[in-house]
DNA sequence: ACAGTAGGCTTACGCTGTAAGGATGTCAAC
DNA sequence: GTTGACATCCTTACAGCGTAAGCCTACTGT
């Protein structure tokens, strides 16, 4: 029976919210959100639901606590660079993170209090506005101008019927089975003559809006 | 004891899929989505809770059923008009219905399957981008870019930590407590230089970032 | 050596969606 | 007119949810 040095094994992870909140996000990238529940977060961990209260004040804490780390992966614009590529390459790295972790634009609405990284991220994109010659209102209507379209864009995407693996056709078939082919005329039109070719997939619209908006701005900037 | 005449009062609605679900929207819209049940929408419709289940699948058949119904409220863009205005007013009129009911937005996606008015609503954008002179690809480029916008911006708005009634510098500062004032300067210059200044409303920032789209698009068109 | 506390566990409560099956009322066919 | 089918409602029950309350143990600072 040691005493002083006693079973060196279990080495037990001490539990804290850091671990909380990526094991959290692990589960929810793995299975979905709405199967995230404080009982299976536990046992994940190895521990009992009630166990995590020592660590986050509740459920909300943690969606807020996820939706922070997911902004804590986009990557802030560069300084020094031009800005319509810096800001092309933020928002190419948000689209990036938000389509990983497909849950969290979907609790981003009802989270009130954005956490540090959130903030960082928007002081980051302000920044980058500012530096490169917008006035501070300008610089407001493009934030809200491009981050909206990003979250937007990628709504869209997380929720469309398909993803890029799955057999085009068969999804657009079974979509419109229930209804009258030209009643939609303008869908059909689209899907027959530009989704359905071969190439195609959505995530490519996002690269021309975004140029639009840039260069709409820029210009806008340069009058 | 009258036999053939009898009690002539109760005058029940005999229940239905579109009283469940206007009951479900109204209850959505006072209460929050995250207190509809199945059990308080039946007790609103003067009912048990299983008994929704002759009408409807599941829940899930009755929030789709709620977003295809926020889709019916848009109006669609109108023929004959010139298609930038056409579509002005078809942007305002989606923004109206996703913050009135601002449930709808965070269950927009997880739905898979689009309802009736949904995908007609889609039809008559894509529709009016078309008769406008647009060439297949281009009227998918401008669809997904207006659209992303409007979702974007409305994800924002409706979960903005402030509304328009409560007193803005109240809350900033609260929200900036936990934080030394000049870890986010460019966010602290943005509220002290633009958001407190009296007349400031997120809100108006949806026209200038919709009228840059819609410009932009159109000189795309014309060239 | 001892007190305080941090971090785990157990139990319990009121809520959720919904499966299974029983009761009632209406209507069609004989 | 009786019968049987069917739609619509209700009751009961179950597993799972977030979390309040409280217990137990092991480490920490003095």
């Amino acid at each position: 029976m040691a005493r002083k040095t006693r079973d060196p094994a279990p080495a037990r992870v001490p539990l804290s919210r850091q671990r909380a909140l990526s094991t959290a996000i692990a589960l929810a990238d793995k299975e979905g959100l709405g199967s995230l529940s404080m009982r299976k977060l536990a046992q994940e961990l190895g521990v009992e639901a009630m166990s995590l209260y020592h660590h986050v004040a509740n459920k909300e804490d943690i969606l807020d606590g996820m939706v922070d780390l997911v902004f804590a992966e986009i990557e802030l614009p560069t300084d020094g660079t031009e800005w319509k590529t810096a800001m092309r390459q933020r928002a190419g790295s948000a689209r990036a993170a938000l389509t990983r972790h497909p849950w969290a634009i979907s609790i981003m609405d009802s989270r009130s209090s954005p956490g540090p990284a959130t903030l960082r991220h928007h002081d980051a994109v302000l920044g980058s506005c500012r530096k490169a010659g917008f006035s501070v209102q300008m610089a407001a209507h493009a934030f809200s101008l491009i981050d909206s379209y990003i979250y937007g864009f990628v709504l869209q995407e997380v929720n469309l019927p398909f993803d890029d693996s799955s057999d085009l056709e068969e999804v657009v078939d079974s979509m419109m089975l229930p209804f009258s082919a030209d009643d939609y005329p303008h869908l059909v039109e689209l899907t027959t003559e530009y989704i359905l070719k071969p190439g195609y997939s959505y995530g490519n619209e996002f690269d021309y809006g975004l140029g639009l908006i840039l260069d709409s701005l820029d210009a806008a900037l340069n009058s």
